[in-house]
DNA sequence: CGTATCCTGACC
DNA sequence: GGTCAGGATACG
């Protein structure tokens, strides 16, 4: 469930689930959960109202009455399961929420890497993020200033969360690949043309290129990418066959004809 | 910067 | 059995 849009949509779900609504219990059914909210700050939301849901990034933030904050993130795979309070919890269910008035949050997450906790009044619950992947002021200059004293490539950097917020691996190189960039260029060192190049490709990615329901790499998502999970197929510009890198510990996927440093 | 780590499931 | 997976973080 990572990219942005996805998220988005998580959050608004999620919104018009609690938002207004009051905690009766949170409870977790994983043990990283656990670790992450011990049955101590659990209690401590009870009867909580919930005033407002707010998403920065892949980030998603419930605001409670008393100033705290319940701080969610999905990480790899996971998604809200609107369910009822009589209902039994769903196999790969890691934490719930349960309200007052018998409807329940599931956070659904079968590899358990999510993660759910609380931040106490005053806390910032939240790392340091840059400029929102679909904020409109996101433009060339923008990206000038945020990559001129970034040394590394720029596809680990594109998904530098410090630097776009909400980027991740798939449309950090769909971008790329519209841009005509290679994934390797340095950051610093790519010209104001292709920057103003990649701002539009990263608006115009998030926009259009929403995935089917399923995992990605399902036939039904694979063409709806350019480059993502596409290793050895030809390029739709040039028929070049994708090719895959490892980079930062990640797979990365691009034209080596026309994603050129 | 890259790498290892957190986890489980799917697929070869 | 090994490898890979949409993410982020702690570390060297």
């Amino acid at each position: 469930m990572p990219e942005l849009p996805e998220v988005e949509e998580a959050m608004q779900r999620l919104r018009a689930a609690v938002e207004g609504r009051t905690i009766a219990k949170v409870s977790t059914h994983h043990a990283s959960h656990e670790r992450q909210l011990p049955a101590a700050s659990a209690r401590r939301l009870r009867q909580q109202k919930i005033v407002r849901v707010e998403r920065r990034g892949k980030h998603q933030l419930l605001h409670l009455e008393n100033g705290s904050t319940l701080h969610a993130h999905f990480r790899m795979n996971g998604d809200w399961l609107m369910s009822r309070t009589d209902q039994p919890l769903d196999k790969f269910t890691r934490a719930s929420i349960d309200l007052t008035d018998g409807s329940r949050i599931e956070l659904h997450d079968s590899r358990a890497l999510s993660s759910i906790k609380l931040h106490a009044k005053g806390e910032n619950p939240l790392p340091k993020l840059g400029i929102e992947a679909n904020d409109a002021s996101l433009d060339a200059d923008h990206l000038r200033a945020a990559l001129s004293k970034k040394r590394g490539p720029i596809k680990p950097t594109l998904m530098d969360q410090a630097v776009i917020a909400g980027l991740g691996n798939i449309y950090a190189a769909e971008a790329l690949w519209r841009a005509k960039i290679s994934p390797r260029a340095i950051s610093s060192s790519i010209s104001p043309a292709r920057l103003a190049k990649l701002a539009e490709a990263i608006h115009w990615v998030i926009e259009n290129e929403n995935r089917a329901p399923g995992r990605y790499t399902d036939t039904e998502n694979r063409d709806r990418f350019e480059v993502y999970d596409r290793e050895g197929l030809p390029c739709s510009r040039c028929g070049t066959k994708i090719k895959r890198i490892p980079q930062a510990g990640r797979s990365t996927y691009f034209c080596p004809k026309c994603q050129r440093s």
